[in-house]
DNA sequence: TGTACATCAGTGAACGCGCGTTCACTGATGTAC
DNA sequence: TGTACATCAGTGAACGCGCGTTCACTGATGTAC
């Protein structure tokens, strides 16, 4: 029976080697990242790493849940500490904490919502419950706003395609959203429309037109909260 | 003096190792093209390719310019063939032809708007021309509605935020955008919303969530015109 | 508290593999008369 | 049209490099009495 105190060493040596790992992803692309490189970086040689994970790919893995945790915690943070809990500056504030995790960990954000890294393939049951931690805080916070009348879902939004529907009811009866399909499918519209600036400015492409991003964004939340029919200002 | 004829045949080699680059990059991503592995596929060795490229840049550099040119060219082309020309139907089916060719042509769209590939540095003046002549084609429409009235900028987009403007007026004196500040403001704004679908199916995020990703893109492009300010109905 | 023992973290060497780029070369192809 | 020559596409070998994973091992650490 390995003891507690065993059992945090090891967890220390493996956070040591995430974090290695990530270092390495930033310099060199998600794709770049390497075994050998990482027991260099913590001065170990690259056979010792198999006692931590299994294999590269495994590790791959526990940087994935790790980075939608995180994008998590990120969002709930922001959810918490907002001023106007209930209101929709609420939302606004955990959508730009979205936008401001993925500027402030660009590696992992790739790592989750970038071209994947060849050869590997994610494990769906290991990482799609770290998914919805993360989005369930935009679309409860969506629900609230829906179910207090402060939101209204406006046209063409009022309208949800009877295909769509059933695939939103189907997500969340089996991943088990604590929402309604509406405020799924509100969500699911916003996503898409912040994910491209995110995505834009993340490879540079957007910067060179319009300059200052976090306004940009910042606009674009709002604009977004009212064609979605938001009923009061924010 | 090198015949035109025996050019030809460089030329044709070179667009064979081109393709054999293409198709080894959607198998093995971006990130994992090499020259060794391409002049396996065309039964060459690998030092045969220097006397096409002089370098793994070099040609990576010459697939992105031909993806931006093959992305303009489908945006022109659906501008030429798209029924009445002048309206917003015509500019609704090219942006529908931006997000066909990217999903037709996945790998060409990740090497320009995905993961830049490790330790490559595109250089700006070489691709930067074919970028620009595939956004004309969009903004161009944007300005031929803004011009003959069936589009008038709408609350909150009829105002342009003036550091924005600014840099737009660089951009389109530089560049030689031929359009208003105002046309690529609202180019930009829709860019960014369709770029997230796009950026998202493309990696297999949103399927799962509305299944007809081309129904929901058409969707959301008639709504994005709405919300710029369009005056018919499409 | 002190000792005998087991565990297992990390070593070191090796496996077979792939990579970009260089260089001297050869022989087919194209050119010039 | 036929011949002599030059070009240069493609070969073959080599350079020094990095990769993931395996295996037998050693010796420090932690455990049990």
């Amino acid at each position: 029976m390995p003891s507690e105190r065993v059992e945090q060493r090891r967890e220390g040596v493996r956070e040591e080697i995430k974090q290695a790992a990530r270092r390495l992803m930033a310099e060199h692309g998600t794709a770049g990242l390497s075994l050998r490189a990482i027991a260099r970086e913590i001065n170990m040689l690259p056979s010792g790493l198999y006692h931590y994970y299994g294999s590269l790919d495994d590790l791959i893995t526990a940087l994935i849940v790790d980075a939608f945790n995180a994008l998590a915690d990120a969002l709930e943070a922001a959810r918490e500490t907002a001023a106007g809990p209930g209101s929709a500056a609420q939302l606004t504030a955990v959508l730009e904490a979205y936008r401001r995790w993925a500027m402030t960990h660009p590696t992992d954000f790739q790592l989750i919502y970038g071209n994947p890294i060849p050869g590997y393939a994610a494990p769906r049951e290991i990482t799609v419950p770290p998914v919805i931690r993360g989005f369930s805080v935009i679309v409860g916070l969506i629900e609230n706003l829906l179910q207090s009348g402060v939101l209204e879902a406006a046209p063409p939004y009022d309208v949800i395609p009877p295909e769509v529907e059933a695939r939103l009811q189907t997500l969340i009866e089996r991943d088990g959203y604590p929402v309604s399909a509406r405020a799924l499918f509100l969500g699911v519209v916003g996503w898409t429309q912040l994910h491209g600036i995110i995505m834009l400015e993340m490879f540079n492409h957007i910067q060179p037109v319009i300059g200052d991003v976090e306004t940009f964004y910042r606009a674009q939340v709002i604009n977004l909260l009212k064609t979605l029919g938001l009923k009061t200002a924010i």
